[in-house]
DNA sequence: TAAGGTTATCATAGCGCTACGATGAATTGG
DNA sequence: CCAATTCATCGTAGCGCTATGATAACCTTA
């Protein structure tokens, strides 16, 4: 007879959840120490006694423990995370410091945790929001005009934030980039230098890209206050590429007859200007003074090699990991705001 | 007179912890309701009934509620993290498929945690420790060769894996690529079938970069089993660059000396390879045919325009996606070992 | 109206770890 | 030899959230 079934007292699994297979405490007991020391030798080895650490060493070799830092980070209020957003990671530039920046985080142990606008506002603050809720080490965003919600929820968090690639404005918190107006401008002085008179600047989706709006105006602004004859700005609405590069070039020859000088706001602009006048046989620099930006992968290369402006990726990348471990370690004068100028570079070639 | 100052019993703050501005219990408050209404609320509103659905949402905005998704990761025993780890971000293919990767990922809520290996296995192992620390939803690796603790460490998880961009062995769990070998060997039958005999094939970085190792090859086995004259594998132990380009052309161009048709592990070397033509005065196609490997932007504009092997690497990035959401959703049968064939396409232009 | 079925909501027990304060052992000094 | 100081180690209370089962509230239908 089943007496057990149908009398009061079912004997039910209260409460089940899901879990890790080794956790903290397993190695703990491993090594027959308590959990806290096992915390402790993660964080701080020279904290712990040597026979204790080497017996928690070993302790996790064995089982093949993994830290779990998601609970990790929500019992010290912050995790090991830094959250990047940049417009596009397809963006040569980006890739560049992206690279970098996550390189030298690794080797502190921090994670990047990546995110793109694709230029977009509204886009951004919805990154940002998520990225906020991992509680990150930092912050890490492209330019310096957000939304007013994005500033909001930015300052209303206590994560170090950093902006990078822009510099001219107030930045929220910390920022590392160069001015783009003075980038536009060398590139103006430098056409007129070689005695070029009818300018254009070749420019990509400048309705978006705020920092080539920019280098745009500052172009044309030294374009003027030199005695440039013509300094006109052409815009592609699409994004900055080989293709675009022919066709700016096309609609800049209409707009400026006795074209001389093209500055364009991005390198591969530039190349699809060159193989433009290749095809339609204008000579470079001879008839034409070409000079681009970004001084990406092919531009010492090509035929003639590309007068350019490099704006260091990689530097700025290295500056803005500085800063993060500064942020980190306590390190950073509090209160302090910090701008670190990463500057540009003007590479003469042979196309200009 | 002090009477609590020097007796027994002191009022002192027991524990004290770092926090949050708002969390959902100020939400829940706010809004009249339990937090387990608020937390149904947000993974699944249609559950909630619609006058507390407005009173939550209502309180959300008041708050300025941003949800802790650490708290929620080690809760619900997995994070909403994809962690990917590729080669390396500055190469064109693979931020192409990240970027497509993270927009398709960022629509369902899902971040990118993002780590790049340089080309080595140790580092491999390293970043997929770490990123297994974050309870990923999923992770994606590039390849299928992997250090033995890799493998072991991803085994003993219960994570999904997806492997991408290559295909052709045993993968751990998922696969999303094609055939490197097949692409290869496309590559030399199209040389052969415009009559050219004395081929090479320029790589870069083949000693680490086992796929285009497998181009290679492909391309070697497929030129000898046609009726190919001379068929050289030229390497070059740095990064596949423009600069690289050239400099294989000139050893291809001694070691076979009627060279008459190339093929390139990637487009930046083909179009290293077309610049130096230019300056030496080489006729593409004419002298040599010329078909490189990525269909990278400029190929189209080139002049002349660049024959090549397109692999998708957005298409890649889409699939790898379908695959993580299928698995989170449960919708993939159990056990049913997945790999998905991308394919390549050639793409027959000028330089043919 | 009672039995049975739906909902909508809730109380509660952790997820695995860190940080705080406390404990006990070892060392020292007067 | 006991108080004072150091040092390694430990016990424990959460961090903010989700998942589970339970409960209450509301319909059905016979």
């Amino acid at each position: 007879m089943d007496t057990g079934g149908s009398s009061a007292q079912v004997r039910l699994t209260r409460k089940r959840r899901k879990m890790q297979r080794v956790t903290m405490m397993d190695v703990a007991k491993l090594a027959q120490v308590s959990p806290s020391t096992v915390s402790l030798y993660l964080r701080k080895p020279e904290a712990v006694s040597p026979s204790a650490g080497q017996d928690i060493a070993r302790a996790i070799d064995d089982l093949g423990y993994v830290p779990n830092l998601v609970a990790g980070g929500l019992a010290a209020a912050s995790s090991k995370v830094v959250s990047i957003i940049v417009p596009s990671i397809r963006n040569a530039f980006f890739a560049e410091t992206v690279a970098t920046l996550q390189a030298e985080l690794a080797s502190e142990g921090l994670q990047v945790l990546l995110g793109h606008t694709d230029y977009g506002e509204n886009q951004e603050e919805a990154l940002v929001r998520t990225a906020l809720s991992w509680a990150p080490a930092a912050i890490v965003l492209t330019g310096l005009s957000h939304s007013l919600g994005t500033s909001k929820l930015l300052k209303a968090s206590r994560v170090p934030v950093i902006e990078m690639w822009e510099l001219g404005g107030e930045p929220l918190d910390m920022a590392v980039g160069f001015s783009h107006p003075q980038v536009g401008a060398s590139a103006a002085r430098h056409l007129l230098s070689k005695g070029r008179r009818n300018l254009a600047f070749l420019g990509a989706r400048m309705h978006e890209d705020h920092r080539a709006e920019q280098r745009a105006a500052g172009f044309a602004e030294a374009g003027k206050a030199g005695d440039a004859s013509i300094c006109e700005i052409v815009n592609h609405p699409g994004a900055a590429t080989v293709e675009a590069g022919a066709l700016l070039l096309n609609r800049a020859l209409q707009q400026v007859p006795d074209l001389d000088g093209v500055a364009c706001s991005n390198d591969l602009i530039a190349l699809g200007v060159l193989f433009e006048c290749q095809r339609t046989g204008i000579a470079i620099p001879e008839k034409i003074a070409l000079i681009g930006f970004g001084d990406l992968d092919f531009s010492a290369s090509c035929v003639p090699s590309l007068t350019t402006i490099r704006p260091s990726g990689d530097l700025i990348g290295k500056e803005v990991a500085r800063l993060i471990l500064d942020s980190i370690h306590g390190s950073r004068p509090e209160g302090a705001r910090r701008i670190v100028d990463t500057s540009h570079v003007l590479i003469e070639r042979r196309s200009t």
